[in-house]
Parts: C-alpha cells; sequence; structure tokens
DNA sequence: TTGCAATATGTCAAATATGACATATAATAA
DNA sequence: TTATTATATGTCATATTTGACATATTGCAA
C-alpha cells in the first residue's frame, strides 16, 4: 500500500522510483523532489503576495498561464529553470529562494 | 564591443538577451544564470572533494562522463534540474546548495 | 619520451519540456 | 441566477535536453 504523500507525488506525473523499484524513493531523489516542490510553493506565494495574476506572470515569462499553474502545482513536467526563471521575474530575491531550500 | 564576460557565455552555448536585445541581459535572466553557474561550480568542489571521478558521478547519476563535464564546464545544454540531482547524488547537502545561491 | 587515467568537446537520435490553445472549475460580485 | 475574472487541467506540435558514443586533450607517473 502506498503513503498518501507518494499517492500526491504520482498525481501530479511524478515517476517515483524506476519500474523495479516501485515503492521507494532515494534519498537523492527525495531531496530533489521535496526542493523543487518547495521552490514551486514559493512561487505561488511571491507571485500572490506582488498581487500578480498567472498570467501576468506568464507574460513577464514569456510563457502562458497554464504553465505557470502548473508550476504552482508541483507538476512533474516543469523544469527547475523554468521554476527559478519565473521566482526571479516575479521579484523573488535570491534570499528568498535560499529560504525556500528545505532543511537536511 | 562585448565584455569578456558576456563572451565566455556565449562561448558556452548561452543565448544571451533576445535578438533585438543583443548586449544586455535582463537582472532576471542574469540571476538565473549567476545562479546555476554558481551550482556547476560547487558541483566540481563537491565532487572532486568526495574523490569521485566524472564517470564514478556519472554512474550514480544514470548518465555519461560527457554530461558530467558539461555541467561543470557550465555548459546551457544541461537543465538545473540535472544539476540539482547531480549535486545531491555528488553528496551536496541542501546547506552546500543553499551556500551556492549568490548574493543579492 | 610513453602509457594511462581523467577530463573536454562535438554530434545525434530519443526522451522530455515547452508555449499555445481549448475548456473546465472556482470564486466573487451584481 | 448570470457575468466576470482567476485558476486548473488536458492535449499537442515544436523545441530543448538527454545519454551515449567517438575522439581530442590534459595531467601525471614511470
Amino acid at each position: 500500500m502506498q503513503s498518501s504523500k507518494q499517492k500526491k507525488l504520482e498525481q501530479n506525473g511524478w515517476k517515483v522510483g524506476s519500474a523495479s523499484d516501485f515503492l521507494e524513493l532515494t534519498p537523492e531523489e527525495e531531496a530533489y523532489i521535496e526542493l523543487k516542490l518547495s521552490l514551486c510553493r514559493t512561487l505561488k506565494k511571491i507571485r500572490t503576495r506582488k498581487h500578480l495574476t498567472q498570467s501576468d506572470l506568464a507574460k513577464k515569462i514569456n510563457s502562458s498561464q497554464s504553465r505557470v499553474a502548473k508550476m504552482e502545482a508541483g507538476d512533474a513536467s516543469v523544469s527547475l529553470d523554468l521554476v527559478i526563471k519565473s521566482l526571479f521575474s516575479a521579484g523573488a530575491s535570491s534570499k528568498d529562494i535560499r529560504n525556500a531550500i528545505p532543511q537536511s
């Protein structure tokens, strides 16, 4: 039986582990995914703090509202590159990004 | 005339600015590229500190020596996702990654 | 020198991420 | 209710990133 946490990851399109290793994440996989999801949450926080709509932000990064929505939902189809670019474009500081990195 | 800094970026394959705006980076572009390059340098530092060859690390991340070399060279063809995954696989801590984020 | 391990560079088909678009859902006001 | 704005979800052709491979270069010991 899967944990609800993992279920949620898989709902978002995350391929958790390899085919032969379906239930476990390596610590490295886990750290990477948690870092990414934390940055996605931070993006939503900062965007709303700056009173920007998803469409506003999309325009700034030459993308579309739907892609911003996917980023903020932590969808597996979006790259860290786009999340970081979006954070800066939304007005995040390096400090904001630093603080978004989970402990340990 | 281009700055040597920009020349170096373009040597590494970075598309700096748009076609119409060839000399300037937006502050957001600049922050993103600097963050990425800093993480690439950190990867090399940590890998060597751990006495791993590029091939060793490549094996850990199911990639190839040449891609690790490109990462460490700050080549524009590598994603932040791969750099972050590599950092964790090389044994970097969240603190290491946090510290790699440039100020301001 | 020569030999060998490590790293760098270039290329390419396959895999993945992309913006754009349609459309669904939610939230809020009139 | 309806209208409107914001956000969510699904799809798809195109663009970018991928691991793999060949091969060049570097560094260093014998």
